[in-house]
DNA sequence: TTGAAATTGATAAACCGTCTCAATAAAAGA
DNA sequence: TCTTTTATTGAGACGGTTTATCAATTTCAA
């Protein structure tokens, strides 16, 4: 009866492919880890402690760097912590943040990338990633 | 003889308007500062602790916060640490960085900039500040 | 020159993420 | 299934970066 069918199935290839094991934990993590959009391990290891009070913080951080490397998720450098950005069904964006409220809209901008990619092959670089966040006040918080 | 007056300038007024003082050592990090376009706080500590081996690594961080303040410097946390990025005569610009060697190269671009305006106001925001990293290699890193 | 107030330097502490390692769990083989 | 190998886990130690603390010193206005 579990949800993220596809995405579990992504994680399973991934293990199967590294000689990697799938356990409780990483199941339960998964699971957690596709109702958010962006979440930090932190954050996740107070969510789990109910369903589960022994898992470990140095687990969930293991986990969410192997759904990085499975393509599941992606690290942003964010302040001072790590957040880990849910890109399963949605694939790469970018943020606006807002200053006021902290609200994060998602957005993708095709124009942008492109004028990206000629930046970068005027200056004699090929792209490998990028990261664009913009921050500013949300409607509501303009009053 | 001091080069750098007009940034000088620019901190001494910042320090009249907040009842700070105008120290030796802020004189010095100043003008250490200004001639980088991007440093860490422990790069500037080594390379001051020829001139001043007695200067405190808490006094760099405290003084890199003040001229981020000041308008002369912005932080960056890139990866583990933070990067004080030279603003005083060049303003708002943005970053390629080689993820071979290490190389940054600045660049100002006012179609993106234009773009994010746009991006931001469909969705309801007002922009106050931005980031935007494109990381990649560049020509001798290629080969 | 004096004195209030800010600053400094040394170091402790906080913070975040990774590493270590013995115990446990998964899965492959018999 | 039972055994054996190998990966994983959880607890806490650890390391790197930045901030906080505080007594001594310096600045600067009066
Ligand atoms: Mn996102
Ligand atoms: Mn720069
Ligand atoms: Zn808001
Ligand atoms: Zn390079």
């Amino acid at each position: 009866m579990s949800k993220h069918v596809k995405e579990m199935g992504v994680l399973k290839e991934h293990l199967g492919k590294h000689q990697l094991k799938f356990t409780r934990q990483r199941e339960l993590i998964l699971d957690a880890f596709l109702k958010q959009e962006h979440i930090t391990a932190e954050e996740m290891y107070h969510q789990l402690a109910r369903k589960d009070p022994h898992l470990g913080l140095a687990t969930i951080y293991r986990t969410l760097n192997l759904f990085c490397e499975a393509g599941l998720a992606q690290a942003r450098h964010f302040g001072t912590q790590t957040q880990y950005d849910n890109i399963s069904h949605k694939g790469h964006h970018d943020h606006l943040i807002c200053t006021g409220c902290g609200k994060i809209v998602e957005f993708e901008n095709c124009d942008i990338e492109r004028l990206q990619e000629e930046v970068a092959s005027r200056n004699g670089f090929t792209i490998q990633t990028h990261r664009l966040e913009l921050y500013g006040l949300c409607s509501p918080c303009r009053q």
